[in-house]
DNA sequence: TCTTGTTTAATATATT
DNA sequence: AATATATTAAACAAGA
């Protein structure tokens, strides 16, 4: 109670690691991927608590970009002039917080480095996003300002209907409120069909009404998603977010349940039944794995 | 000079 | 308690 007046309950700690709180950063955006000065905004604007001491977390923060595998640096291209690389998720780290927690990785994710002859470095993972954003960019372009059928773009080249990359941030939002436990993505499975193709359509904006108690909802978001635009009051599954969030001031009483479901703890159900199955894309085999 | 990245080392904290 | 992961600090290089 060192400040009882204003920001009683936002400017606490949230409950997820800088991984978790970048990685959020970057699925949110329609690229799946920022730099890293957007990344910090996107902390910023949603969790109060980070709008201090902005030496330490964000050196923190910057730490872990290069330090974890599970991040990539892409460079910029010149048509996207700007300072710095962009930051993306790693194609094949999977869902990294399947435990249900956002504070700790249950594994860490490792990129095996055998510099051996083919390495199949991130890199190529990097230029395909690189070339999707391209591609997304340019077809945003072409239909004008307002992106009409972007939707059926999005289904014709990307996703297999309703696939969601496990970091979208709508299932980190709905794992709050119900833990699936199903979704088995298990990390060492090469899973071509993951890439993280941008499907910004229905995950823009879907932070809103989230009653987080240390988020920020308040009714402009996404000061840094340009693209954002209509039908992003659906979330995860075409489902209307709105609902899901009783409107949007409405809070929860409890701080955010971070607890990992004791009985969650993946029995290597080999169920590949999961919503990723079609994807033909050029999938550039990427050796790597959760180290121990 | 400030921002962006890398890297090493020491602590801190969660999980088992 | 031991171990794995996360956080923090700090030195340093490269670029804009």
């Amino acid at each position: 109670m060192p400040r009882p007046g204003r920001n009683t309950y936002s400017d606490q700690k949230p409950p997820y690691s800088y991984i978790s709180l970048t990685a959020m950063a970057i699925q949110s955006s329609p690229e799946k991927m920022l730099p890293l000065s957007e990344i910090y905004k996107f902390i910023m604007d949603r969790f109060p608590y980070y709008r201090e001491n902005t030496q330490r977390w964000q050196n923190s923060l910057r730490h872990n970009l290069s330090f974890n595998d599970c991040f990539i640096k892409i460079p910029r291209r010149p048509d996207q002039p700007g300072k710095g690389s962009f930051w993306a998720l790693h194609p094949s780290c999977g869902d990294m917080f399947e435990n249900g927690s956002f504070l700790r990785r249950r594994k860490r994710f490792k990129v095996v480095k055998s510099d051996h002859l083919a390495p199949s470095k991130p890199a190529d993972a990097a230029q395909y996003l690189q070339q999707q954003a391209k591609l997304r960019l340019s077809a945003l372009a072409a239909t004008g300002t307002h992106l009409p059928q972007m939707s059926t773009y999005n289904l014709g080249v990307s996703q297999p209907s309703s696939f969601k990359h496990p970091f979208a941030i709508e299932n980190i939002i709905a794992r709050e409120y119900k833990m699936p436990g199903g979704l088995a993505f298990s990390t060492m499975q090469p899973m071509p069909a993951a890439y993280p193709l941008p499907n910004q359509l229905t995950t823009v904006g879907s932070s809103i009404g989230t009653g987080w108690p240390h988020m920020y909802s308040s009714g402009m978001i996404d000061t840094a998603t340009p693209i954002s635009m209509a039908s992003s009051e659906y979330g995860a599954y075409g489902v209307p977010i709105k609902p899901l969030c009783h409107g949007g001031q409405t809070l929860p009483a409890i701080p955010v349940p971070i607890k990992p479901t004791p009985a969650a703890t993946a029995t290597s159900q080999s169920s590949p039944a999961t919503p990723s199955e079609t994807l033909t894309s050029p999938a550039p085999a990427l050796h790597s794995v959760a180290v121990h």
